[in-house]
DNA sequence: CAATATTATGGTACGCATACCATAACTACC
DNA sequence: GGTAGTTATGGTATGCGTACCATAATATTG
């Protein structure tokens, strides 16, 4: 492979002369440039970027580490990191790392190991020791989605008690008063947060403090039929679920569909994080529909600018504001109400 | 940030034995090991692998182009590739290409400046001057999911034109006629591919030649919408849809619906990727399952076998086994079966 | 005991592009 | 005509880890 030196040999000038040309830095005659883009083209060069890299230790390059890219709010994230990197000269390397810290821990450390500018993360705990490491290393890091306890690390996450608040309070007025809510584990912000707001309206609405019916799991598909199963088994049972993300509001229609419990009419059903459209027949679900792609976007924004404006700035937490879309999975409870509307995706 | 001859003045060796203790190379005896691993700690040392990159010309990295994360099936395979990337200790660079050429060659670009190790890709046309851009830079490629025109390049597909024959056959044996393609662009082989497959089943079926109808579109779902449409004015009406993807799949299910069409009660419908079982309730449609994972797995496995044997070996192309998945969207036409099953994703 | 193998450690050169500084020719202006 | 600015080009030093070769001490073998 042709290097900046055969180039400028080439063209009869110095490497640097080439570089200019390139990087459309500083003076250069048009009968160089000429002549040297010429030699360019003849040999087939390509810059070699590791070597700046290495010199000026920036490598334009982001760190992104999502829990599963297979999950459709992730991808649409990965999608929104991606394009704002790309926009600003700057490209992902990217990690799934299932929920497990010892992965991330892994990433990291090659992550660190080749230089990446920045990171983009989502920790498994709250009290991760991942954002820890980075910020030892003095990389710039954006936390996706989640709390951390550390209050010095910039974070972008949509409004996950005000969301769970308002779902909650869409059942209320429609007149549920038995509201379970299936959730994800306890070291998860999103999962506690979603309770917090769960747990508020219910709470504000004067209702018993027993009518709170919380069901800690996951946020998997298996996890919320296991939770739908164990909720309906209360007495008296709910007459309406609130899953905290899609995974488990799928286990539940699974579950209900089993139990030949109908949706809306026998009991309602509210959920965080839509469908992808892209897959939707026909839109079924009420949600609370969080900006995946604004949340990715948005938190490189931040990334780049940390990178730009150095550290010092204080951190910065954006809460992303959550859309509630009623379709047609809600009801008032017991009779029924006249929407039919079948159980779609 | 520490180098590692900081590390080495640290521990009072000399930075060739601190690259022995890091890498396990060498002789290092248990005394000097341990003095410089407590060098290490104490310094927050992380090695720099740009030095040997840029040395050595290997970055451990692999990139990876695909047309739009956002679709579940490029999702898997991404997936797939990052798993087999890792287990080999290979990291991953994305992007997102949305089918563009332009962006493809600017992503191309940037990952030779990079000296990435070696490029997965999909290509936008068959006829892709991408492949020769990095062939010509004597990178290793492998092609995914899609064939091209210069021979002599790794693929790792799967079989288009089986399934899609599969499907056909499917459908013909239920007792249908007038069967319907509607597929993505003419460019791109797997679009091409699948309607070969239909074309050759609808053949041997001694059907008349104008029995075959197909309707080039692209793969999303307002094409499937707008070719539904279309389809179904013709006189005399198909029984049954093949749809050459999942977007366009659902796209047809959506215009169907609108027009109070029923599946498979009025018409049967079977098309080529499954949507993902995590985020379905009960699934619904006859599919060709393509095994996504496994081909972002086995390209990965092909392309860093490239990496350590070199260029020399025979081109390889890999086609992949596609499974029919018989569910609830097909039947036999007219008078319909006794299947009854409500659409459902 | 001499010869060979094993263990342990170190010096040097290399890969690449560019920031920084220096040089020099030419132009513009009062 | 001298000073300051503009245009054009080049030399050198730098960032980092390790392959390669060299050295030397210790252990092993016949």
């Amino acid at each position: 492979m042709p290097n900046i030196r055969d180039v400028a040999k080439r063209a009869g000038v110095a490497p640097i002369t080439v570089s200019r040309v390139i990087n459309n830095s500083g003076y250069v005659s048009d009968e160089t440039r000429r002549r040297v883009e010429e030699a360019i083209d003849e040999l087939g060069y390509v810059p070699n970027m590791l070597g700046p890299s290495l010199r000026f230790n920036r490598t334009n390059t982001l760190a992104l580490l999502v829990s599963d890219i297979t999950n459709p709010f992730w991808t649409t994230v990965v999608r929104g990191v991606e394009d704002a990197a790309n926009e600003n000269g700057y490209y992902i390397i990217l990690g799934n790392t299932d929920e497990s810290e010892e992965k991330v821990t892994e990433y990291l450390d090659m992550m660190l190991r080749r230089r990446i500018d920045g990171f983009l993360l989502v920790p498994g705990k709250s009290n991760s020791a991942s954002v820890q490491m980075i910020r030892e290393q003095n990389i710039p890091v954006v936390v996706l989605d989640r709390q951390v306890s550390d209050p010095k690390v910039d974070v972008v996450r949509s409004d996950s008690r005000g969301g769970a608040y308002q779902l909650t309070q869409h059942l209320l007025a429609l007149g549920h008063q038995h509201i379970s809510a299936l959730t994800g584990s306890h070291h998860i912000s999103t999962s506690t947060d979603r309770v917090t707001g769960y747990t508020q309206a219910m709470t504000e609405a004067n209702l018993s403090p027993d009518a709170i019916r919380v069901f800690w799991g996951d946020f998997t598909q298996t996890s919320g039929f296991e939770m739908t199963k164990q909720a309906l088994a209360v007495d008296p049972p709910p007459t309406a679920l609130l899953a905290a993300n899609n995974f488990i509001a799928i286990g539940a229609l699974k579950y209900l569909r089993e139990a030949g419990v109908r949706v809306p009419e026998d009991i309602s059903l509210v959920a965080f994080d839509d469908l992808p459209l892209s897959l939707t027949i026909d839109p079924f679900l009420t949600v609370a529909v969080q900006p995946a792609y604004e949340m990715g976007y948005q938190a490189t924004e931040l990334l780049l600018n940390r990178l730009s404006n150095g550290t010092t700035r204080d951190s910065k937490e954006i809460i992303l504001p959550v859309e509630i879309v009623v379709r047609k999975s809600t009801g008032s409870p017991q009779k029924g109400n006249s929407l039919t509307g079948e159980l779609r995706l």
